[in-house]
DNA sequence: TATGAATGAGCATTCATTCAT
DNA sequence: AATGAATGAATGCTCATTCAT
C-alpha cells in the first residue's frame, strides 16, 4: 500500500488537505475549486498541496480515491447481504441514496470531478472509468436477477444505464435544494425500477 | 424580433460564432471554451466576440438559446400531437433521444453549460431554471395520465426527476462511445417507463 | 480659415461631434471618454470620429479650440473694456466665474482634458501651451497695474501662478457639487486678490 | 499595525512595489500607469502586484497612504507648533511648498491619482475625501484667525478652496519646469495670503 | 516538511483605428 | 459621406507550479 510509506504526519496533511478540496468543491463548484483556495481553507500555504500530491490532478484524483473508499465501505456489503437481485436492487439504489444523505459534501465533490474534469485534448476525462465500473457492476446484478428469473427480458446495459441516471440526477437536484427531502425520491425509485424490472407476467 | 435589427451580415456572423462554439464546448468541454479557442476556431479575432454578443456571459445564452429552438422545434409538436399520456410519455422519451441523435454537438454543448455554469458565489447557476422547466413539463404530462387513469398512483415531481435522469445520461454514454447505437437504449427506456407508469393490476 | 474648405455639412457633423464629447467629458471624465461612447451619443457610428477628425488626439484638440473660442469671446472684450488694471483684475475673475457659471460643461470638458493629457512619453502634454498664454495673459495684465502704480512690488509671474491657481480650483468643486453657490467664492475671489495686489500704504 | 502581519522580505517588496508606482506615476502620468508598467520598472512580473495588494485599486491606496503619510510627518508638528493664526497659515504654506521641494515625485503622483482617479459611473472618485480633509483643516485654520481677531471678516470655506488651489497649482508648474525655482513663489504666496486674510484697518 | 514569493501563461474585455461596402 | 465589422494591442487579473529559504 502507498500509504505505508508514508509518515503519519504526512497522512494526516494530506486527509486534511483532501477534506478541504471536498468542501471546496461541494460548496464552490470545480472552477472555483483553485490550489489557492483549498490551502487558505486549511491554512496552509499553497505550495504544500503540490508538495504533497505532485499537481492538482493527483489531489483530484486523491479525493476521488477517498469518497470511493466511502461509498464502497457503506454499500457493498449491503448489496451482498442480499439473498435476492430483487431485494440486491433494492439496497442498491437506497444505499445510493443513504450514502447522499450521509455524505453529501463527498459526493457533491465527487459530481464535481466526474462531470468536469476532461482529458488533455478535451477528450473522455479520467474518471469516466470509475462510472464504467458503477454501470458494470450493476449490469452483474441486472444479469443476476435475469438468471434466477427474478428479472425481465430486459438488456442489462441499457437498464443499467438507465437506473445509474436516475440516482445520478438526484445530487443535482440536492445542489438546488439542500432542504429537499429525499424519501418520496427513494421510495419512487424503488418502486419504478422493482415494477421495471420484475418478470412481466 | 431582435435580429430583425441586425444586418445579415452581423447574423451571419453571429450564427459563425455560436456554431464554433457549439463545436469547441461539445469537443473540448466547458473549462476549456474561451473565446480565444472559439475565436481561433471561426478564425477571427477574439475581440469580436464581445464586439458581437456583449461578452461571454451573452454567447453561452445565445448557444442555451439556440439549441433550445432546435429542441422545441423538434419535439414540441411530437408530444403534443399524441391523443394519450402514455403514448406522449413515449413521443417524450423518443423524441429526446431522436435530438440527440440528430443533434448530438448541440445537444453536448448544451449539457456542458449546463451542469458547469454557476453563480457568483458558487451557488446555483443561471440555467438551472432550464432543467426546472424540463422538470416541470414532464410532471405536466404525468399530471395528466393520472388524471385519466393511464397512469398508477405515482409521485409526479419524483417520477419526472428520474425519467429526466434516465434521459440525461445518455449524453454522457455519447461522449465516451460516439458510436454508440441508441436503438436498444431507446427501446429500454420506452419500456422501463410504460411499464413503470402504467395502472397496475 | 480651415473651415472653408469644409462643406457645411461635414461642419455641421463636426460641430455635433463637439458637442458630444464635451457632454461625455464633463459627465464621464476622460478616462471614459471613448470614441465608441462619444459616437454613441452622438448617434453615429465610431468609424465616422476618425473620419472627420483624423483621430481621437484631433478631436480633442478641437474641443480645446472650441471651449476657448468660447471662453475668449465672453472675456477679452469684458476685460479689455476696463479703465484700471484694478477693474481688469476684478473684470478677470468674475469673467472667468460668470464662464463656468454659464459654460460648465464646456469648462469641465476643458479641464479634463488639460489634466489629463499627456505627451508621447508621459512628458508634458500639447495643452500645458494653453495655460502657459493664460499665465501670460494674468502676467500682463499685473504688469500694467504695477507701472499704473496701483498694484503693490509683486511678482507679476508668482501671482499670475496663484491667481490662476486660485480660480482653476473652482470647477473641481463644482464637480463635486454641482448645486454650490459660486456668489460667495467669487466675492472672496475678488476681495481677496483686490487687497492682495493693491499698493499697500 | 498590518504591517506587522507581514513578513519583512513582503514588506520590502511592498515598498519597492509603491516607490515604482510612484515614479511611473510621477513620470508618465496616471494614464500610463498600468500594472505591467510599474512591474517592468520593479524588473519583476505583472502577477506580482495583485498577488501583494490584491488589485490596482489597492496598490493606489497604498501609495496615496504612503504619501499621505510623508506629508504628514512633514507639516502637522510644523503647523501646530506656531503661536498664532497668522504664523499658522505662513507655516501651512511653507510647509506644503517645502514638501514638494523635498518630495516632488511623491507629491506628483499623488496629484495624479486624485485628480484622475473616478467613481464607477464617472461620478467623484474615492480621493476627493481627501481634498475634502485638506479644506476643512484649512477652514479651521482660517476661523481660529477669525476668532483671535487677526483675520478680517473672511468666508473661512471660500477662502479655503482659494488658497489650496493656489498652493495645489504648483506641481503643475513643477511637471513643466523640473528647475523653477520655487522661492519666490513661496515669497509671494506668503505674502498674498498675509495681506488677504489680516484684518483690515 | 513547510513556507510564501515569484513566474509566465491564460483569461475576458476595451480601445483606437482601418477599410470594404 | 457614412457605416459597422474587424483587427491587434493593451488592460487587470487568476492560476498551477516552482523553488530558495
Amino acid at each position: 500500500m502507498a500509504s505505508e510509506s508514508r509518515t503519519f504526519i504526512e497522512e494526516a496533511r494530506r486527509a486534511q488537505i483532501i477534506t478541504c478540496a471536498i468542501e471546496v468543491l461541494a460548496t464552490q463548484g470545480y472552477a472555483r475549486t483553485s490550489l489557492a483556495r483549498v490551502a487558505r481553507l486549511a491554512k496552509i500555504s499553497t505550495g504544500v498541496i503540490p508538495y504533497h500530491f505532485g499537481g492538482k490532478a493527483q489531489l483530484i484524483q486523491a479525493v476521488v480515491a477517498e469518497v470511493a473508499r466511502l461509498a464502497t465501505d457503506m454499500m457493498v456489503p449491503r448489496i451482498l447481504a442480499q439473498p435476492t437481485a430483487t431485494e440486491g436492487l433494492r439496497a442498491y439504489i437506497e444505499g445510493n441514496l443513504e450514502f447522499m444523505r450521509l455524505h453529501r459534501k463527498p459526493l457533491l465533490a465527487l459530481m464535481e470531478i466526474v462531470t468536469h474534469e476532461r482529458g488533455d485534448g478535451g477528450g473522455p476525462g479520467p474518471y469516466d472509468e470509475q462510472a464504467e465500473i458503477a454501470i458494470a457492476d450493476l449490469e452483474k446484478l441486472l444479469g443476476w436477477g435475469k438468471r434466477t428469473g427474478e428479472f425481465r427480458d430486459l438488456d442489462p446495459h441499457s437498464m443499467a444505464v438507465i437506473i445509474r441516471g436516475a440516482i445520478d440526477a438526484v445530487p443535482g437536484r440536492l445542489v438546488r435544494d439542500p432542504h429537499l427531502d429525499l424519501d418520496p425520491l427513494i421510495r419512487e425509485l424503488v418502486t419504478t425500477f422493482a415494477i421495471a424490472t420484475r418478470r412481466q407476467r
